[in-house]
RNA sequence: GGGACCGUAGGGUAGCUUGGCCCAUCCUUCUAGCUUUGGGAGCUAGAGACCUGUGUUCAAAUCACGGCGGUCCCA
């Protein structure tokens, strides 16, 4: 297969060659998840709901359709979307009264239930979360799992009593968020306020999750976003105090998107060899290969038994691989889907009572007595580590920082840097010319644009 | 938003400039059988394609235009 340098067609040979997805669908934009791709996100689907349930959020399922006098009812939002809805305007042959929506995002069609949901402080905080698809009609050009027009995620949205109570759910979000990136996906990120031309429609501020692909550009993977009580006093979501007071409610709303997850989990961790999947999510942890010979088929079968029995006692998702076909080339097959681990049990090792266990991350093969496949855990928690660590450290590598214009223009678009930023409007724009700005630092700088003092930005070009 | 390129079996390709030699080349894949199995084996037999519509022409994979789909670059 190509060599990950090359990384436009790595990344599409290993989609197909994995059989994460099938991008052959014949819809611009749109994709179908194979049962690899599909297990992978599930299992961070499941880790994910399990920690915003386990805090609190409610999980929900609205309709995919939002008719178009809700979608609009709050302005700005609507206009930040306008052009990538879609619409469903016929019922066969009939046109429809009142014109439905895809839903690109769902703030106004839970925001509708939620004022019907809210009467009191007693009903507050109202936390909520669904998985599921979202349709945007992206004009830019799409990128399978990194930019489609229907995409898979978990949006998440609060009420709360006060800006206080709002602020405190946005640090969990953080926090939840943190744990699914860098926790289950060995993911480094940058988490930083976005500037405010930038912000989600509606929203007093944006913070996003920001990670680096291997070719330097940053892929945005999650946000979360403060409402205030922009969507609350359009959408009259009010409550009645302790002392009988009706107020708006304020709100938040955030979501990390499976499919760039994925992709980046794909993308920073790959090698030349194919996906290196985190332990958590890879849907088989440990595959293994009998060696077979004719004259000892029924000994190593028989061993090879009792191993994936005792690994499957543990939990471990295991598979073993007997089928035609010599030992080398499911080797190979078993590289390029990332499998964390494999298990060679041949003539040798049933002599031994052993396995030989190989690592997909470091190549590195150790002999394990069956009394210490236990070990196998530990063995895990190791090729996490090790993985988290070189993804973080190929992401240290790409942070950098530029002062004049034509430095900025040299190192803008390979990795996250930072430069000087004077404040104005015109300068922005200039800078932007290069790369993006992600963020507005506190840290002082000056603007190589005009020279004044100011502060920094971090600057990434985006997928 | 602007530009360039591309569409031939499941995947990758040759053929297109100069229309006919093409019921379309090669590699891979798949199926059946034999054989083999500690890093992509071999043999035999077989399967599988010109994106779509319209036009030009005696004749279209090849030329023109539209549609659909894809890739890359620049902003």
């Amino acid at each position: 297969m190509t060599e990950k340098s090359n990384f436009s067609q790595w990344y599409h040979e290993i989609l197909e060659n994995a059989e994460v997805i099938d991008q052959r669908y014949p819809v611009q934009g749109m994709l179908v998840y194979r049962r690899w791709g599909l297990s992978i996100i599930r299992a961070m689907q499941n880790e994910l709901e399990g920690m915003l349930e386990a805090s609190g959020h409610e999980p929900i399922l609205m309709p995919v359709l939002i008719p178009e006098d809700v979608l609009g009812k709050e302005t700005k939002h609507i206009a930040g979307f306008e052009e990538e809805v879609f619409w469903v305007t016929h019922a066969g042959k009939n046109e429809l009264e009142r014109k439905l929506s895809l839903r690109p995002t769902s703030e106004t069609s839970i925001y509708e239930m939620f004022s019907l949901w809210i009467r009191a402080h007693t009903d507050l905080p109202l936390k909520v979360h669904q998985s599921c698809a979202v349709y945007r009609y992206e004009t830019k050009h799409t990128r399978p799992l990194m930019r489609g027009r229907e995409f898979l995620w978990n949006e998440g949205h609060s009420a709360h009593v006060d800006a206080v109570d709002t602020e405190k759910n946005i640090a969990d979000i953080k926090e939840i968020y943190t744990r699914l990136i860098s926790g289950l996906l060995c993911l480094p990120f940058n988490l930083s306020i976005r500037p405010e031309w930038d912000r989600f429609p509606g929203a007093v501020y944006t913070c996003a999750f920001d990670t680096i692909m291997p070719d330097g550009k940053t892929l945005q993977i999650a946000t979360v976003h403060n409402l205030g009580q922009t969507f609350s006093k359009v959408f009259g979501i009010k409550f009645e105090d302790e002392k009988g007071r009706h107020e708006h409610v304020f709100q938040a709303s955030y979501g990390p998107s499976f499919g760039r997850l994925l992709a980046a989990a794909i993308s920073i961790h790959g090698d030349d060899n194919g996906l290196v999947l985190p332990p958590r999510i890879a849907p088989v942890q440990a595959v293994i290969v009998p060696i077979i010979f004719k004259e000892s088929e029924g000994i190593v079968m028989a061993f090879a038994e009792r191993v994936a029995d005792k690994l499957r006692g543990m939990g471990i998702r295991v598979y073993t691989d007997a089928g035609d076909g010599r030992p080398g080339a499911k080797f190979y097959r078993w590289e390029m889907k990332g499998v964390p681990l494999r298990i060679e049990i041949g003539p040798r090792d049933v002599e031994k009572n052993a396995v030989m266990a190989v690592r997909r991350d470091t190549g590195e093969k150790q002999s394990l007595s069956f009394d210490k496949i236990d070990d196998v855990r530990g063995i895990f928690t190791e090729i996490e580590n090790n993985i988290r660590k070189s993804a973080k450290e190929k992401f240290d590598a790409m942070a950098g920082s530029a002062k004049g214009l034509e430095e900025l223009k040299s190192k803008a678009g390979y990795g996250i840097i930072s430069v000087g930023w004077c404040g104005g409007k015109s300068c922005a724009e200039k800078i932007e010319e290069f790369a993006d700005i992600l963020s507005v630092e506190e840290k002082q700088g000056v603007c190589p644009v005009c020279g004044k003092k100011g502060n920094s930005v971090k600057m990434g070009k985006s997928y």
